[in-house]
DNA sequence: GAAGATACCGACCAAACGGTATATTGTCAA
DNA sequence: TTGACAATATACCGTTTGGTCGGTATCTTC
């Protein structure tokens, strides 16, 4: 072969990492399966060999997508912050409240990346339902951790069962995501997580 | 040409109506964009050259499903029912009931069609998210009107928005189908439906 | 500094894709 | 009965797809 150009030092990481980063973001906009390895491969201006060496095949670069990028985001955004609070209640109006004041262009055009891949992928590949089920589930444990601590502090009504309901807000946040996206309206975006602010101050004693 | 193995007696209607039907289970195994053509043509032995005179291309195909298929089995499985109550807190829950009774084995595999189509295609194609949004709003609009009667007739707390909250409701609907799906759990399903059955009696007057 | 491992390159491939072109046949009005 | 048109059939096409492969450059180790 005669002419070899390639990248004058070498970074294995930072190309995995700008893999992962051109996939989350074809893979964002396009759905995983018309996910375009070429588009990728042109965003990041690495080689397709290169590709083929960090990731075996498409596949495992979805599933590192699922574990290394929408988890971590998801982790950064939501669960952290969530756990700081000491008054559920208060943390999850307050963490909707700055979702509705940040709704950006993005969640609107692209909605939600977990929810995205949970209704594209997880009937067809196991592993993808798995690497998503397992986010759902950290997330679902905070939120129900959450509201079960603010019942042994007083402050969350004591008839209700923490993990039904904690499942039951994410559902309604994915909702609300959804929906928003598909109006292509963020007012619809808003009113909708608004009605779910209204929803969990009723869950205060 | 030499072989030429044409249906006996035409029928266009059932042609047409074929191709849709197995487009539609095409799609909601598949997602649009992997659906194949060619499996849908062998799932209704029709050949390539009848769907093409029926249809103009493959977009033309999907509109067809979300107009005319999507649409109108979710207005027999929730519009005309709801329409039907004469108290919209007792006409949602026992709405939800029949939907926690009867959760089959379709729903969570496969999830809620309509979403299914939002989250895949709505950022991508202009022309399928106006026709997701009509089915969309025309649902909020069914939760939103009984709403309203239920107020006039003092059944519906007056202190509420309507539309706001129809609005969260087909959210919170679509969310529970979508985190049963993932979780591939009826139970899930059931236990988030439930909550959401709560919400709609803290409605009541 | 030689050797072996790791990282990267780009041409190539078979398969699947949506779509087209052309031929044939059923239907029905005139 | 026939002429015209709607409906159906199939071979074929260009493109894109994910993936492979032989080769080269750089890095690490001894």
């Amino acid at each position: 072969m005669m002419n070899m150009i390639q990248r004058k030092t070498r970074n294995p990481e930072q190309t995995r990492n700008d893999l992962l980063d051109a996939a989350y973001h074809e893979i964002l906009e396009s759905g995983f399966q018309a996910a375009s390895l070429e588009r990728i491969l042109a965003n990041t201006s690495v080689s397709k060999g290169a590709l083929y060496h960090h990731f075996g095949t498409k596949r495992d670069l979805g599933l590192a997508v699922i574990e290394e990028v929408i988890g971590p985001q998801l982790e950064k955004r939501w669960f952290t912050i969530l756990a700081q609070h000491d008054n559920p209640i208060n943390g999850l109006y307050n963490l909707i409240a700055e979702k509705i004041a940040q709704a950006d262009e993005s969640v609107i055009r692209y909605g939600c990346p977990l929810n995205n891949l949970i209704q594209e992928m997880s009937p067809l590949d196991e592993s993808f339902r798995q690497g998503l089920q397992k986010i759902l589930e950290r997330w679902v444990e905070v939120v129900a951790q959450a509201l079960k601590e603010g019942q042994s502090a007083g402050q969350v009504r004591p008839d209700t069962n923490p993990e039904d309901i904690a499942l039951y807000i994410v559902a309604s946040i994915e909702g609300c995501v959804g929906l928003g996206k598909n109006a292509q309206s963020i007012d619809a975006y808003q009113r909708c997580l608004r009605q779910l602010q209204v929803y969990i101050q009723s869950l205060a004693v």
